[in-house]
DNA sequence: GATTAGCACTCTATTGAAGAGAGTGCTAAT
DNA sequence: ATTAGCACTCTCTTCAATAGAGTGCTAATC
């Protein structure tokens, strides 16, 4: 049998509708949904003729058809046409991934794999919004001549590492002065002394002499501001699927959809989160959709401050013996682990 | 009415059971299971009792009982008794908490994140074993008068940092000069050669006058040799439930296992990834257990070195037009990252 | 000769009724 | 105060009946 140009547009049409709803499609569906001028009894032939050639199935006698294999793989060699991505969705990937993570949010990162990986429930992890963050120090690594490494300390233990491109060729000597310089002028300062300072004629002077300084006030800028906005980390929420009372897989949905509601779970356990580990049960948390759920929380400081949160959410049954004990290990090692950072 | 010591016994069993089976439990079983010393009868009489408290709740009539929210709550505040982690568990924390996370991997786990995002399937990634790893350079940032970071580049664009403590005071000449030496020594070498090298004359000599190199040994051979396990990241597994073929909870289960088996998973990936963007369908991917998915993979490279791969698994009725755009975007844009991030 | 209308046929999914099973609550005996 | 015994209640499973969707085939039409 030939393949014409027909049944490729039909075959199209069951492909890229199968695509979209994963249901069996049948003749009448496509006579009436793609125009193709020709009625459902001729579709029914030209289907019965896709199915003897094998790119097309029937899940059962009266059911419609959907896609073989081989349909797939003639779909991705000659009929679909590639969809770029939009100018918009480039620009924004670059961004991301541009983004450097510091070592704060490594931390974090780790802490939510190791939690949610011991307990078997899902684990989350966000630091809290420091509105008074300072600069503690900054260095530079020479990479070669025309490039460097910026490591940006803040007193909440944030190290940004970034790579600075220089048209100049930078010596050594230029930069242990820039470093001591570049400390001088804005050691423990705040994002709003920062842009004061900026204006000053003192750095005007500067920023003459050290080209770099122009570049790098963004920097450090981004670094103290970061982590203004709450960002909320989750791992394990697969474990969701380990407990019968998700087996029903709409409820395990909505409590996946809230867990990646990072707002609402944001404000959620900023209101519950407080000094040691505490247990929320059920109608405690008092969100509906969470009811039938326990939240496990405990914070880590930096000396007296609260700098972030961690929590462990489960069904209402939960191992509390074990959690509660996972949970204060985990923040004093987080505690302990910024203080070493900050090198006290 | 009081709460006896009978009474608190029993529903310690209730709430103990419930936690490990998620069923309602009877009086029957409570007396069978646990050796309380009394009949079922008894037990039914204070379980009626615990039920008119407010402890234990009845889906319905003829079911067993289950805890209620205030049982959990009498639980934690005073029945639980704290499971402390094992010394193994502490250590095993600490360790992977303390192990730091190099730039390549936070490329990888930004590159899972947006993938997973952008597509709404289950994304990977991994990097390849590389045997013939080489130090590229070294450079010291002092922190404080006796800590410092090291920051260790190799040829295949790890920058691994580690905060190294120091018993003797560290002056900036030291550091320079220290630079030099074990960039001189090291530069270039192979895990075999700093091997060799460390047994050389030479090197005791050096190791004598700057004692920190003894400590940076260990770093280096990790940096180098970190790679040469296949590591397989996944992001948005949850995106899996977003399909109707996986409303079927246990075949949901069976990909996930899969996806979590990194060592399969990573084989899988090996197998079939190639120059350019593939896309394998069904069972063209020659696995049991996703003969019903279709995973399109794609490289990045440095150089001509293949040294990473990424790629996307979801039902075989994939988005392929846009999947495939996708993919081929992420690889460059990584290959274009790590090549920038070694400075070339 | 290709296309289409019409209709019998097939298979699934849903609904409702019946029966088995688990557990309770109550009563009477110990 | 505790326990044995039994009627009662509620769910879960099974099975048959029915509605619905879609096909394949035949005969009529363009």
């Amino acid at each position: 049998m030939k393949m014409d140009d027909r049944k490729l547009k039909i075959l199209q049409a069951v492909i890229a509708d199968y695509i979209t709803t994963a249901q069996p499609i049948g003749s009448r569906t496509i006579a009436k949904k793609y125009e193709l001028g020709i009625s459902s009894a001729t579709i029914r032939n030209e289907m019965s003729d896709l199915e003897e050639m094998g790119f097309l199935e029937q899940p059962h006698t009266s059911a419609g058809r959907i896609p073989s294999e081989r349909a797939y793989r003639l779909y991705v060699d000659r009929l679909m046409k590639i969809k770029k991505l939009t100018e918009e969705e480039q620009t924004a990937i670059m961004a991301e991934l541009g983004n450097r993570a510091d070592e704060i949010e490594n931390i974090i990162r780790k802490t939510v794999k190791i939690l949610s990986h011991l307990t078997r429930y899902t684990s989350l992890a966000m630091s809290s919004q420091l509105d008074d963050c300072r600069l503690r120090h900054i260095h530079f690594v020479p990479i070669d001549s025309n490039s460097l490494v910026a490591v940006i300390v803040t007193d909440s233990g944030i190290v940004k590492n970034t790579i600075i491109k220089t048209a100049d060729t930078v010596t050594p000597d230029y930069l242990e002065s820039l470093t001591k310089v570049v400390n001088e002028i804005f050691q423990g300062a705040t994002v709003e002394e920062l842009n004061s300072s900026v204006a000053s004629e003192d750095f005007r002077r500067y920023a003459y002499r050290y080209r770099l300084l122009d570049n790098l006030i963004p920097l450090i800028v981004d670094s103290l501001e970061e982590k203004k906005c709450d960002e909320v980390y989750a791992d394990g929420m697969r474990n969701i699927f380990n407990f019968p009372e998700y087996s029903d897989v709409s409820r395990a949905r909505n409590l996946l959809a809230l867990i990646e509601d990072k707002e609402q779970l944001a404000g959620l356990i900023n209101r519950i989160a407080g000094k040691g580990v505490k247990v929320s049960i059920g109608s405690e948390l008092d969100n509906e959709n969470i009811r039938d759920c326990s939240l496990v929380t405990a914070t880590y400081r930096v000396g007296d401050k609260e700098i972030g949160k961690i929590g462990i959410i489960g069904p209402t049954r939960m191992e509390y013996a074990r959690v509660v004990a996972i949970m204060g290990f985990m923040a004093d090692q987080i505690t302990c682990l910024i203080k070493k950072q900050l090198g006290e």
